[in-house]
DNA sequence: AACTATTTATAAGA
DNA sequence: TTCTTATAAATAGTT
């Protein structure tokens, strides 16, 4: 659909690939949209960028979060027949691209300045516990189910911004521990590269605690 | 596209929505496909019909990640509570009018301040304190009709799923990692990141039994 | 960000 | 259903 007919790969032109990247992904979930009230459907796309970053779109008029929609998925797939309760319904659902929420993105470009060194299991554990223990007290707030209360995409969108830059830090993160392992093992197979691994390891382990507070969260 | 222009509204005829619901997954699958694969991109789409009826596709080839993602959202869901937020994305949400979120201008500022090359418990103490100014502005908001008001608790409290699902993840793949380790010093292998991936495109007929690629999910 | 020449998706009909 | 085809819609390359 365009001037020229383009073959489906790689689009190797970093500029080009940006600029396809949002109209397709536009695109995509202007389809998402169509689908879900054409048909009343429940549908949802998910969006990886190749810089990590996260989109997602979901329409549906009777499952509301992508956690319903998976809970859906499951029942579905480990109790084939079994009559899915709907939870409830509401009229309409719209639904765009979500605007971006720039305090997010500060802590977003926070976590990605943040020094490699500095970053540890144990530090990114800590500020989860942190961010657990406040966000625990959320647990009491109720919120009305006014279906025509709208979410702003932000939530979702938003939330998983932060995943992915985790998931980033963590990636990157495990790269270089791999990087010195090579290097350690290349210059002398001895145990202190394991020795360093162990000592990851068992500070996750011993951080096991958050997330009993965390079952607390999502009651 | 087609002989004429439709509106795009809920389909009342059950034979030309059946029709329109098969062709429309087709094209929707086939468009998560190829943006993966023009712009490198993790794409999945998760489709339920008004019978119930799931179909799904992913595409990706860097990242197990959606699927861990997936996984632990699921798991959360399951593990911690039925409790669903309502959720819808919407067009031109402001969150910028919230009080709540002029809180988290306070975080992002904080945030702004911290000397990047450090992160301490100190830090996060103070972050957290920020959080919880946050929160017990949203406490004392009032349910309203006004949607921005209720946001926030539903954003930090998918934020903290999320965070509980990066560390999930973390400790998955450090402890993959770990043993890839153990298992390269042992047999003094090349190591090779064991980025598992899933390709389920494809799988959109309804014959599909849906199991299989369920399983691979949340096995 | 817009603009169009084209390709692609698809609504209706067979 | 499946195919055909006229047309609407998406979008590739351009400005």
């Amino acid at each position: 659909m365009g001037r020229k007919k383009i073959e489906i790969k790689p689009i190797k032109d970093k500029t080009n690939r940006q600029v396809t990247f949002s109209k397709r992904r536009r695109g995509l979930f202007k389809k998402v949209k169509e689908l879900s009230i054409l048909c009343d459907a429940e549908v949802a796309a998910i969006v990886f960028s190749n810089r990590e970053k996260l989109s997602e779109c979901f329409h549906g008029n009777r499952l509301s979060t992508l956690d319903a929609i998976l809970q859906q998925y499951h029942d579905v797939s480990h109790a084939e027949g079994k009559e899915v309760a709907k939870i409830h319904e509401s009229e309409n659902s719209e639904c765009a691209k979500s605007p971006v929420n720039k305090n997010l993105l500060q802590v977003q470009r926070y976590l990605d300045e943040l020094n490699l060194d500095q970053l540890t299991v144990t530090n990114l554990e800590q500020l989860q516990s942190e961010l657990e223990t406040t966000l625990a007290q959320t647990r009491t707030t109720k919120v009305s189910l006014n279906t025509q209360m709208m979410e702003p995409a932000i939530t979702l969108h938003e939330k998983a911004k932060l995943l992915m830059e985790e998931n980033k830090l963590l990636k990157r993160k495990i790269t270089a521990m791999e990087k010195e392992n090579t290097d350690a093992k290349e210059r002398d197979d001895n145990r202190e590269v394991n020795l360093e691994f162990h000592n990851l390891a068992d500070n996750e382990t011993d951080r096991s605690p958050p997330q009993q507070t965390l079952s607390l969260l999502f009651q």
